[in-house]
DNA sequence: CTTACGATTCCCT
DNA sequence: GGGAATCGTAAGC
């Protein structure tokens, strides 16, 4: 059952990453909620589109709501949310809820979803995600309902450019953060 | 062609 | 808290 993409096409990335707080991301059955999300611009001297398109960023400059999933130290899987030509959102971390056994299966010891390549761990997301569409098939992506949460912010990890851009977003009081925001 | 370096995680001390 | 693992990418020569 296909229910679309369901975020504005011309959202900024910082605007997508907000947003994408406390959404619920599904990948051919497992997931959760969002709850740490990452912004990259094209004009950002962190992201890996700020070079121009390259066969590995394609997807970042491919449609809005497709994914962009990329290998990190040649050992993890990274899973973005394409916004605008260029910019992308990385999902960081999930509050797990749906398809937990097979998820534990996969990562049998540790946390599940704290942290970039472990949710993309549980979640079995692979390299042919790259380029997909968060349609509702094999990738969903539902955006949040009622008031919007409480939103932490801070920089970004593991980068050694553009550090003063605060473009860490986290859901406020949640565990299972990859690591913890710096007081607000 | 060569090389340096990560949008990380895990294990050790 | 610190370092190794591990390899594709892209900058540099």
């Amino acid at each position: 059952m296909a229910h679309g993409y369901p975020f504005d096409p011309a959202l900024d990335a910082c605007a997508l990453a907000r947003a994408l707080v406390g959404a619920h991301l599904t990948v051919r059955g497992t997931g959760g909620m969002i709850i740490e999300t990452e912004a990259y611009a094209r004009d950002d001297p962190a992201s890996h589109s700020h070079h121009g398109p390259t066969s590995r960023n394609r997807s970042m400059f491919g449609p809005p709501g497709h994914a962009y999933v990329y290998r990190s130290y040649g050992i993890h899987l990274c899973l973005n949310v394409v916004g605008r030509p260029g910019e992308a959102v990385l999902i960081r971390a999930l509050a797990p809820d749906t398809g937990m056994e097979l998820m534990r299966q996969r990562r049998p010891a540790g946390p599940l979803c704290a942290g970039p390549g472990r949710l993309c761990q549980a979640l079995d997301v692979q390299m042919t995600d790259d380029g997909r569409p968060f349609d509702g098939d094999a990738l969903v992506v539902m955006a949040r309902t009622g008031a919007p949460p409480g939103i932490l912010t801070g920089p970004r990890i593991g980068l050694s450019r553009a550090t003063d851009r605060l473009w860490r977003f986290g859901l406020a009081g949640m565990p299972g953060l990859s690591r913890a925001f710096p007081k607000q």
